[in-house]
DNA sequence: AATGAATGAGTTTTCATTCAT
DNA sequence: AATGAATGAAAACTCATTCAT
């Protein structure tokens, strides 16, 4: 991101990376048109050039700008929530739900930075991002510990773990057919398809056996 | 696939396949250049399309390919082990990454296919893959609780799918450099890499915990 | 035509004129898939080289055949008709809406010889079909006039022309779009088509107009 | 067409229409190389792509410009002319032969696109194209009749279609070989050739036959 | 005589990036 | 600062013809 594309006015700013967004989601990074976020984002070419090097950095700074809503809306908003540890995660489930309702190109690109044929653009993204994720899991392991609620012989990385993990593949099974397939696979029938309350429901109860 | 490719010598078949599987993985599936993979299969282009149909339809085939090998190499073989079923998994795990070693294609293809950009080709591929696995899991499940191994409160179905998420995070863990880096976030050190033993470590301790 | 073709029996001679028949007919001498003509005929691509030289002789072997075909059936047959020369010339427009519906793929191809792409080819085709036309009507016209029904001031070449035109343009409006909306155009009605009937009508009409 | 191509200055928007011209008249239509197209009009390839959404869509409106320079060259120019009928078709007919020597490429293409491998493109080509011809023909007809040069039997589309017929069939002979060699079989000799000139001659002698 | 697998040049179309205005 | 036209390399796929069997 070059340093003329923060002094744009925050607005144009935001219609970029979500036009980008956008694009990005619906054809991955390699076949994601610059002609086309421009055309969305209703800026020049050229324009884009000015603001960023080139595809790779404007596709960084989509995921810069992804990982702050994200971690906003599904991590910080919970922190100070007063209730017990599994309704605080069930809260943030079906706030994932509702975000790949809302944003569900936020979610798609977070699940395709995961292949493999981003693994040249993924490892400082993925330390932003687990790392935010990994400390907020501890907090609310650590504050549900103190208050008695978390009993489980786990050490608190790999309950962190543990329950990041359930995120992690609910926010799969949303924006992969594949994980969604494989939620069917496994809880759902020949044609019946898992609605997303029902994820949720399987989710909190496996993590209810190991909390206790 | 077309009735042709069946009928070429086997290891000419596999020749092709294993050329595609490398090539699909290193590039992914968009990126991945037709004549390269002919020339790495020594194939002309012309060869390549009278035996498949177009890329796509190749790219099932090394995908089958890939369910074939690693559904008999990393489960079948297990199947009758006399062990305890921790133990039969930690055997499976270890051959995951032995795979990931001999053939990181095929892990990597199988990690690639999860992604959004995917999702046109993965559904049936999805419910082939995860339907072996589960069908497995829930074989394992059940001798180790007419063995008594096993006595978690978890459904059947629960823990078949909890199993299968640890193998499947593994496996991302080993050809995706997101989830690598996110298993470094939670059990490494700033630059302290987690080896592919303290990976297996970690995850059998969690699942003793939850299996006992 | 290489002389092991005229070796071969008669019916497998002809079935594979005409599947090639067909397939030029279809697709045009260029886009036409020898491979495809092959099957059709249920013979080798390797025969057919055999068979033929190249492409090119097996398209001109093809319009040879139907210029047999089509001067023994539309012409041929009514040279000793007892009726007047405008019935006869109506037994042959009639006979060509019958070739067309039975064989539009000779129609077809007759048609396709005449455009410019195929002026390295047509040549000698055009003087061999043509003469068999010229020939008959230059007859036909010789009787008219002996019986007295032709009494028009063109020259018998004129009038052979101006016949053969007819039978040309309607020959064309019933195997390529382009004619077949022209006879809309001038004798249609916005959306009302133009039936074969109507079009022979219109002909005769205006043919008895010059004869007379 | 794209707004794009629009935009350019005429010459180039007429240097890219005519290098088209010239090359889908040399190679026809699917033959037709838009690498050499792009080369003789000094553009590259991409630019093509941003004036013209596809091959399709450049070759329809080549045929736009033709007809659009056809009717005005070839008709309308001749609307007003104070002599008698058969004199204004004479030099339309002269017309088309200088046409056929300046622009052999707009003739060829006509032609061309009469033939049944274009039926997919000709439809709404033919409507427009011989509406024009109709049209002008009706009116040249009408002028003939109010000042008694016509007074044949015909009606009024019969004869505006017996005129077009020996435009067409001329234009025909001038740009494919195989109708160049049909007027030579009814008009000329074995070896002897039929000049434009003959042409015109004999077609004009049909139809003087024919009007009065 | 007959096969049919194999070739590889050639085709249309796409797209990240540049640069004159 | 901003534009958007232009580039040209690259990609998937086709097909007439050959030749070992």
């Amino acid at each position: 991101m070059l340093s003329t594309f923060k002094k744009l006015p925050e607005n144009k700013q935001n219609a970029l990376l979500n036009a980008a967004a956008k694009v990005f989601a619906k054809k991955g990074y390699y076949h994601a048109n610059i002609s086309e976020i421009c055309k969305k984002a209703g800026i020049s070419n050229g324009a884009l050039y000015k603001y960023f090097k080139n595809k790779e950095s404007l596709y960084l700074s989509v995921f810069d700008y992804i990982i702050d809503i994200v971690s906003k809306e599904l991590f910080l908003k919970h922190l100070d929530s007063p209730g017990p540890v599994y309704l605080i995660i069930q809260n943030i489930l079906n706030g994932l739900v509702v975000l790949a309702k809302n944003h569900p190109e936020m979610v798609a690109i977070y699940v395709d930075i995961g292949s493999c044929s981003m693994n040249k653009l993924s490892a400082p993204l993925a330390e932003k991002m687990e790392g935010k994720a990994k400390e907020f899991w501890m907090e609310l392991v650590r504050r549900g510990r103190q208050k008695g609620e978390i009993k489980t012989k786990f050490s608190d990385e790999g309950l962190a773990y543990y329950i990041d993990n359930h995120i992690t593949l609910l926010a799969y099974s949303l924006a992969s057919k594949y994980f969604d397939t494989r939620f069917r696979v496994y809880f759902g029938g020949k044609s019946k398809e898992v609605t997303d309350q029902e994820k949720i429901r399987t989710i909190i109860k496996s993590m209810q056996v190991v909390l206790e």
